[in-house]
Order: structure tokens, then C-alpha cells, then sequence
DNA sequence: CAGGATGATTCCCA
DNA sequence: TGGGAATCATCCTG
């Protein structure tokens, strides 16, 4: 039979057996005795056990002064001490053991995690480093700052309501601790209460705090990743290019259809030109990976369906025609403007290389609407000329198939171009390909160009990929 | 909301 | 290492 039970029984049987010595503590001479006579003591306990047992039952008021009566009692504290006593022994040592918790892996991955996400610890380095990491990921450079900075305000953001959620929470831990404590403390005055005890209790509501810490660090921390992946995972941020950059592409790729592998460099400078006509948003600018990205599933789709983007086929390279045509028109106008007879030494260099282009363009023209015939000019390495001459069953393109707008431009410009037509001689060259598309070509054309698309050749403004061999 | 379009990723190959 | 092919995930449109 263990202690409890025992004073249990003798709170039971109205009476203390061993009362003079319990568990090494000896209880104080009864006030107004000589300190023998062992019935009085039995009877001091006895009355304030009853007095206790039947405080209960009694009105407030007659509680009070019971209370009362039993604060001012001689035997009190000696009481209080044996009681105390024995719930250290018992309930105490119990719980004793696992007060000595070992710190929780859970929340120290998740201390670890918000630390490395900059949430938590020094607010400069985590949150930029972080953010830099995220930045890293992303797999883009100097283009995506404006997202860098997109997320590095959101994880600010997280941040500060973590530290203020933090902050209520210390603070409510504090206040109900100290609320606590001042209970147990006032009500040490009527019921057994050790301090060893308002340490326990102490330590179970830090617990208890403690895991509504580690919700709040976990929400934290689901947060970041949620703000993460947002960021990092390129398929989640998804954007459709916009239509001037989807154009530019499809420009480039539908007047090298014959060998739509353009160079590192064509890659950049396509990258540059739709940055230049797109960037207006969050996403909005071109890589040159992104630009590798689109050729590939373009050549691929292309290739699967030819009959579907026949039509879209057709619409670019008219369009290119008509470019290719106003170019030429300002390149007559140019050359004319800078004939000998008026010298203009300071531009003359631009002006001849300009009018090599614009040449290039006519010369597209002319093979594209007057001719059916792929060796009409001399252009051995054109790929897309060649291409523009001959459809892939053999026979020659007629020029029918462009639209009427092209043919109009076409037959207005017919004769500037006749007047000019000495610079095709200079054409022998053609800049357009990289050394993968020349590789490629014959498989490339031979699978995938319909008969009915013509491929003018690039205007002044387009790109050039030149790897040529 | 379904289905097509489209940008990105992954795996494999030359 | 770049490209083809398959696939995923998201966007867009009717």
C-alpha cells in the first residue's frame, strides 16, 4: 500500500495512522498541548480532514470563514508539506519522466527549413539568399528580376507574418503562464501546491504553446513551398507568349521553313527582337532556350500535322513577301537618294549594305512571283530559296497561291525592282543557316514542306543565323 | 467544363 | 550537345 492510499484511508477511517512522523517529517507540537498527547493531535487532523471533506457541502459564505478558519490553523503548514510530499512522490515522479523530452525532429526540420528560407533567423542574408537561390533554379539570368523581386517581396511577406504570429504567440504564452502561476500560487494558500509543482505546470503549458508553435512554423514553412514552386516550377508559371512574340517566331520559322534551325546567334537576336516588342509584364521576355523551346515544338507539330498549319504557312510567308516588298521599296528610294551625283560619304557604307539587303529581299521577290523555276537564280546555298522554287512532289510553285494583297504589292513594285534588278548578281551567298540546318536540310524539307507554302527569304530586319559552309 | 493549343521538361539518340 | 519524340501542366476558347 503505497502513501496515497494510505492517507486516503485515513481520511476515510478518520484517523492518521503514523501521524507523528510522515515520510521523515515531524509534524510541530499542537499549539495549546505539551506535545504528548497524541489523542489531541489525532483529533486536530481529524477535524481539519472533516473540516475539508465537508467544505463542499457548505453555502459560499460558510466556505469563506471554513477557509478561513482552516488558513489560520496551527496545523496548516505541516499539513501542506506532508500532502505536498506525497504528490511529489507519487503523481510527480510519474510524470517526471517525460518532462526530459528530446528535442522533436519534426520541428527542428522545420526550424532548419525556415532558416534556410531566410523566415526565420537574420533577415538580410536567408531571405536574399533564398531568393537568389530561387532565382538560380529558375534556370533564367538578368531576365527574370522582376519575378526575383516578385518573390523575394512575397517571402518578405511571410516572413513578417511569421514573426508577428510568433511574437502574439510568446506574448500569449507569457500572459498565460504568468496567469497560471499566479493561480496556482494563491491557491498554494488553500490546496497543497508545491513550487516544484507550478514548475511542472509550467512546463506542460510551454508544451502545450509549443505545438501551436509548430503548426504555425509548419503553415509557415507549407507557405514557402507553396510560394516556391510557384516560382520555381517553370510548367506552373506557364505563359503563353504574347501575339507580336508568337509572330516573330512564326515569321522566322515559316521563311526558313526549308531549314528552321536557326544559330545560336538567330536564337538571341529572336530572343532580343520579341523582348523588345513583348516586354510588358511579369514573363513576358524571351530566352534564348525558351526561343530553342518554341522551334523545337514548332518543328515537331509542324511536322506532325503539316495539313493543319498549311494555312498559317501561307499567311507568313505572304506577310513576309510583303515585308520583303516594302523593304525593297525603301531600298530603291534609299538608293536613289544616294546615287553618285549626290555623295554622302558619312552614310554610304550603311546605305551599301542596306541596299544588300533590300536586294536579297527582291531577289526573294522575283524568284517567289516571276519565276517557277529553282535554278533561275543563282543561289547554291539557299536552302528556303530553293525551297521557294520547288514543292516537295516536284512541281514548281506558280505563284497563284499567294494572296491577292501580296500579288498587288507585287505587281506595283514590278517595275522598281526591274530597275534595280543588277543587284541579284551580288546574291550568290546566302547567311541564313546554322550547320545543324544544313545538315538537316534534305531530311527536313523532304518531310515536311507542303507543296502550296512558298518561303520568301528574310526582309532587312530579320535575323541571321550565319554558320554557312 | 471539355478539349485543343502551347510552353516546358524529360529521355533517348547520333 | 542539340534535336526528336513523348509527355506534362497550364492556358485558352467555344
Amino acid at each position: 500500500m503505497d502513501d496515497q492510499a494510505r492517507i486516503m484511508q485515513s481520511i476515510g477511517g478518520v484517523s492518521l495512522a503514523g501521524h507523528s512522523v510522515q515520510g521523515g517529517m515531524a509534524l510541530p507540537p499542537p499549539h495549546g498541548h505539551d506535545g504528548t498527547d497524541g489523542d489531541g493531535r489525532k483529533q486536530d487532523i481529524g477535524d481539519i480532514l472533516h473540516q475539508i471533506m465537508t467544505i463542499t457541502d457548505q453555502s459560499l459564505d460558510e466556505a469563506q470563514a471554513k477557509k478561513h478558519g482552516l488558513n489560520c490553523h496551527r496545523m496548516k503548514p505541516a499539513l501542506f508539506s506532508v500532502l505536498c510530499e506525497i504528490k511529489e512522490k507519487t503523481g510527480l515522479s510519474i510524470r517526471g519522466a517525460q518532462e526530459e523530452d528530446p528535442p522533436d525532429p519534426q520541428l527542428m526540420r522545420l526550424d532548419n527549413m525556415l532558416l534556410a528560407e531566410g523566415v526565420a533567423g537574420p533577415e538580410k542574408g536567408g531571405g536574399s539568399a533564398a531568393a537568389a537561390a530561387a532565382a538560380a533554379a529558375s534556370g533564367g539570368a538578368a531576365d527574370n528580376s522582376i519575378e526575383h523581386s516578385d518573390y523575394r517581396a512575397k517571402l518578405t511577406q511571410i516572413r513578417q507574418i511569421y514573426h508577428t504570429e510568433l511574437e502574439k504567440y510568446e506574448q500569449a504564452c507569457n500572459e498565460f503562464t504568468t496567469h497560471v502561476m499566479n493561480l496556482l500560487r494563491e491557491q498554494s494558500r488553500t490546496r497543497p501546491i508545491s513550487p516544484k509543482e507550478i514548475e511542472r505546470m509550467v512546463g506542460i503549458i510551454h508544451r502545450k504553446f509549443s505545438s501551436i508553435q509548430m503548426q504555425l512554423k509548419q503553415s509557415t514553412c507549407e507557405a514557402v513551398m507553396i510560394l516556391r514552386s510557384r516560382f520555381l516550377d517553370a510548367r506552373r508559371k506557364r505563359r503563353n507568349f504574347s501575339k507580336q512574340a508568337t509572330e516573330i517566331l512564326n515569321e522566322y520559322f515559316y521563311s526558313h521553313l526549308s531549314n528552321p534551325y536557326p544559330s545560336e546567334e538567330a536564337k538571341e537576336e529572336l530572343a532580343k527582337k520579341c523582348s523588345i516588342t513583348v516586354s510588358q509584364g511579369v514573363g513576358s521576355t524571351i530566352t534564348v532556350s525558351q526561343v530553342s523551346n518554341w522551334f523545337g515544338n514548332k518543328r515537331i507539330r509542324y511536322k506532325k500535322n503539316i495539313g493543319k498549319f498549311q494555312e498559317e504557312a501561307n499567311l507568313y510567308a505572304a506577310k513576309t513577301a510583303v515585308n520583303a516588298a516594302h523593304a525593297a521599296a525603301a531600298a530603291v528610294q534609299n538608293s536613289q537618294a544616294n546615287s553618285p551625283t549626290t555623295p554622302n560619304s558619312g552614310f554610304q557604307m550603311k546605305d551599301e549594305e542596306f541596299q544588300l539587303d533590300s536586294a536579297e529581299s527582291k531577289n526573294t521577290l522575283l524568284t517567289n512571283m516571276f519565276t517557277g523555276s529553282s535554278g533561275s537564280f543563282n543561289l547554291p546555298n539557299s536552302g528556303d530559296m530553293f525551297l521557294s522554287m520547288q514543292s516537295l512532289n516536284g512541281d514548281s510553285y506558280q505563284g497563284a497561291q499567294v494572296g491577292a494583297n501580296v500579288q498587288s504589292q507585287v505587281d506595283t513594285l514590278r517595275h522598281v525592282i526591274s530597275q534595280t534588278a543588277g543587284y541579284n548578281d551580288a546574291l550568290g551567298r546566302n547567311t541564313m543557316y546554322s550547320s545543324h540546318g544544313l545538315h538537316a536540310n534534305g531530311g527536313w524539307q523532304d518531310a515536311t514542306t507542303p507543296s502550296s507554302v512558298i518561303s520568301p527569304t528574310e526582309g532587312p530586319g530579320s535575323v541571321h543565323s550565319d554558320t554557312s559552309n
